[in-house]
DNA sequence: TTTGGTGTGGTCTGGA
DNA sequence: TCCAGACCACACC
């Protein structure tokens, strides 16, 4: 593998796919090494010594002499010997305004933010710029390299000591577009078991599975089991881990939670064992670089990916799962779990030497779960990478801010503005602090029972804003439209002359306003948005939502389920996440591109669009049930119906702005809260083929016990399916009598709930809180940001002080269970139907109004309330 | 270092 | 003992 590479000293021109960027020194001199794979699945490094750090500075004073004057004063400059290589004089923008600005080059990356330092009181420095992008993000962006595609590399093949099959001294990388698609990457996976022993913690097996077919599990106790091998010791494990690492040379290494437990806890030993182990392509040793409240295992030359963190910080909110624990992970993901072991058994069987082939299995298990899902979820963080053009290591870290951000820097250098720096503690504190400003619209819902609903809702509406209304910092309030008519507030945008004009690929963007009516914000803040410069941010939206657009149009050409289609949907996706995390990002107060005013005049239109939109529908005659933010819910009389009105409301939107039919609903019933109101953000929906829809309700909340939520579940079916409150009614009847008579499974008691803060930090002791209190007493480890979970049990107190961690808790409260979670849950939906606690326990058919009189007629307007009690 | 606002509902807490 | 309000979590979009 090592040493001689072929043809060397030519020069030659190779094809390669990047899946690394790093830098090492050399003689002081960064070497950036971009590992990258070839077609024909070999490795390559290639070395590029060209590249020289730098920053920004923007000098207070314009004048000429100034400038130069203070480029020499900076040119002077020393530190430690070294001075700044050389000092450039250039034009950039800044937030649109043209700025000049001394870019500093220095001979090491360290050496940027201390020169930085050095000068960043100056008092005719005003400030300083892109002095945090770090070396290899700069390399990247600067040179339009995209990690996870395709670069064409020129140089010579050179010798090499690392673990590649080639290296190549480069003297020039440039991206390749359009090349094909990824090549197989090798993924390597593994799981570490821990035991305690002689009053240590050890590692006592380690298990590995990669995709080409290797599988093992390493162990140090006596045990025949195939693809096993043991050996003497734990120093000798730590041994064998490093060489099969070599050996299986993966380009990906995936695991679950390994930057904050398994990496940390293989250092220790190999600590303890006096051992360096290097699990990279150089020598160097597992580096944990510092993030801000955690660190990341860094391996040379391989990619480690902790799908933990991805899917904490991207795909968490979007899972049903309470706790994203691998096992409940991998069942929603892709329909498999672990091995069911507890964890003391495997303590248990290690002391013992018996029944280790159990906990082998339970190992291997783990990896080959943690390869599936990095199969299955690579492809996504890839196309993340390719948006934003990190590497695969940062983007499988980031959160949906640093995306954003990210992508927003690349395309800034592209378009020659500067990158405004990130705000100072201070600074966000004080953002921190601002009253929220209004949001969404949401439309009072119809209560009761309606069928025929059709579901609208607009296609990405804030993206959309931004895009047809040029919402962006610079601009806002532009000089350019400041004198411009206002247009009418009412109705303005409605019969707006529009042209239908084709962009790129076919795909049909509707024209901007036209530029002479000012493009201001329908709220009174008397803001606008200039009509005539697309902004930074709309321009990058737009390009995001084109491409979308045209990926999208390329997915139907293709079978469903066919690898290109997989893929393209993964792209499609990760375009859309980009999109909609645009506008939080407005917002952020760590944001780069903060603008309160843009984020309140993106919901202002918002809130604009959908009352219009309402409007409308109310001007035709169609029955509005509910609308929250960017949808409506309306009861139609047919599929055209709907149509029809689709096209009408399109007919009055402007730009990119489109409503979109989400689909049609067979019935769908909306509850009123507990003081008689109707109840926003909590329906059922039902579609013709009886598939229920459930938004709000105790059944989709990981704080609610299975038993409240799976009998709220039945209740909704029974009355919606199959139109039987009273079935509904004994449902929750029987319910009851299992929780009274015992035959309730604890597992389905349980109440999950997370620790948003330190325990010392809460006010009030509720359940969840006391419940991890005595989890901590008990040695476990609860902290900011752990999922605690309790099952409220027998005896005095409060609920709270009954309240146990599930692994400890012996029994269970039936009546809190019965008062406290099934009967609210069940009456949230039965409540609106004549049913009370007492005629759900007592089982008498109380004088309940038959779900007919509840059901609404055609132009049933009447708002009631809830007034019905007493008649 | 965790994109935003809107909304419901449970449990606790302290004063009447 | 009752009740309103604070606190807290988590849903929807």
């Amino acid at each position: 593998m090592r040493g001689k590479s072929p043809t060397k000293g030519k020069n030659v021109c190779v094809k390669a796919f990047l899946i690394d960027a790093d830098y090492v020194l050399e003689n002081g001199i960064p070497v950036v090494r971009l590992w990258c794979k070839l077609p024909n699945g070999k490795n390559l490094v290639a070395f590029d010594r060209k590249f020289e750090p730098y920053f920004y500075v923007e000098p207070k004073s314009i004048p000429k002499r100034d400038i130069e004057e203070l480029r020499q004063r900076i040119r002077n400059l020393e530190l430690e010997g070294k001075k700044p290589t050389r000092i450039e004089i250039l034009e950039k923008k800044y937030l649109g305004l043209p700025v000049t600005v001394l870019k500093i080059f220095c001979e090491s990356p360290a050496d940027v933010p201390k020169f930085r330092d050095m000068l960043k009181e100056w008092k005719d420095v005003k400030d300083e710029y892109e002095y945090g992008v770090s070396f290899y993000r700069r390399y990247l962006i600067d040179n339009s390299l995209i990690p996870m595609d395709w670069i064409e590399i020129h140089g010579r093949y050179v010798d090499t000591q690392l673990a590649v099959d080639s290296a190549m001294e480069a003297s020039e990388i440039t991206p390749l577009k359009n090349a094909n698609s990824a090549p197989k990457l090798r993924i390597l996976a593994f799981d570490l078991e821990i035991a305690e022993e002689d009053g240590q913690e050890k590692i006592i097996m380690v298990s590995f599975m990669d995709n080409s077919g290797f599988s093992k599990v390493i162990t140090y106790k006596k045990v025949h089991h195939p693809d096993t091998e043991v050996l003497p010791g734990e120093k000798e494990l730590l041994e064998r881990m490093e060489q099969i690492i070599q050996e299986r040379n993966p380009d990906i290494i995936a695991g679950y939670n390994t930057d904050r437990y398994d990496f940390l806890r293989l250092q220790e030993r190999a600590d303890h064992h006096k051992l360096h182990p290097h699990y990279g392509r150089d020598k160097s040793h597992l580096v944990f670089r510092k993030r801000m409240r955690i660190s990341s295992a860094q391996i040379a030359g391989r990619v480690h990916v902790d799908l933990y963190d991805f899917i904490e910080n991207i795909l968490g909110p979007n899972l049903m799962t309470e706790i994203l624990t691998l096992d409940r992970v991998a069942r929603e993901i892709l329909g498999e779990g672990k091995h069911k072991v507890k964890w003391k058994d495997i303590e248990k069987a290690w002391k013992s030497g018996k029944g280790l082939e159990g906990i082998i299995e339970y190992c291997r298990r783990d990896s080959e779960l943690t390869l599936l899902l990095a199969e299955h979820l690579l492809p996504q963080i890839s196309e993340l990478c390719r948006i934003t053009g990190q590497t695969l290591f940062d983007t499988s870290r980031m959160s949906y801010s640093q995306l954003v951000e990210w992508l927003y820097i690349r395309r800034a250098f592209s378009l020659g503005e500067l990158s405004p720096n990130r705000p100072k503690y201070q600074e966000v504190q004080k953002r921190r602090l601002y009253p929220a400003y209004t949001g969404g619209h949401v439309e009072t819902p119809k209560e009761g029972i309606h069928d025929n609903i059709a579901l609208f809702d607009f296609h990405s509406l804030y993206p959309s804003i931004t895009i047809t209304h040029n919402v962006s910092p610079e601009t806002l309030d532009c000089m350019c439209c400041r004198s411009k008519s206002e247009h009418a507030k009412e109705g303005g945008t409605a019969d707006r002359r529009r042209l239908q004009t084709p962009s790129i690929e076919g795909a049909t963007f509707k024209q901007q306003p036209e530029p002479e009516e000012k493009n201001t914000v329908p709220d009174d803040s008397g803001h606008w948005y200039c009509s005539e410069h697309e902004g930074f941010i709309p321009k990058i939206i737009k390009e995001l939502m084109e491409k979308r657009n045209e990926v999208k149009k390329e997915m139907k050409k293709l079978r469903p389920g066919s690898e290109k289609y997989k893929a393209l949907d993964s792209r499609q996706h990760s375009l859309k996440i980009l999109a909609n995390a645009s506008y939080g990002y407005y917002a952020y107060p760590g944001s780069r591109w903060y603008s309160r005013v843009c984020a309140q005049s993106i919901t202002a239109w918002g809130r604009f669009y959908i009352k219009k939109v309402i409007e409308l529908a109310r001007s035709l005659n169609y029955e509005v049930i509910y609308g929250d933010t960017d949808s409506l819910f309306l009861k139609v009389k047919s599929r055209p119906d709907a149509c029809h009105f689709l096209t009408k409301a399109n007919d009055t939107l402007p730009g990119v702005m489109e409503l979109e039919f989400r689909d049609l609903y067979h019935s769908g019933i909306f509850v009123s809260t507990k003081t008689g109101q109707a109840a926003k953000k909590r329906y059922a929906l039902i579609d013709e083929e009886g598939k229920i829809t459930i938004r709000g309700f105790e059944k989709v909340r990981r704080d609610w016990s299975n038993i409240a939520k799976d009998t709220q579940e039945r209740v909704l079916l029974a009355v919606l399916r199959d139109h039987s409150p009273e079935k509904a009614a004994q449902i929750v009847r029987n319910t009851i009598d299992d929780l009274r008579s015992g035959r309730i499974e604890m597992d389905d008691l349980i109440i999950y709930s997370q620790i948003t803060r330190p325990l010392s930090k809460y006010q009030q002791m509720g359940p969840h809180v006391l419940a991890a209190k005595k989890a901590l007493e008990r040695g476990k480890t609860i902290g900011e940001g752990s999922s605690i979970s309790y099952i409220i049990t027998k005896g005095s107190g409060s609920i709270s002080e009954r309240a146990e961690p599930s692994e400890d808790a012996k029994n269970y409260d039936p009546e809190y269970y019965i008062h406290n979670q099934v009967i609210p849950a069940a009456l949230r939906v039965l409540s609106g139907l004549g049913y009370t606690e007492e005629s759900l326990l007592s089982g008498e058919k109380t004088e309940q109004k038959g779900l007919d009189k509840f059901l609404k007629k055609g132009n049933g307007h009447s708002h009631r309330r809830t007034g019905r009690r007493g008649e």
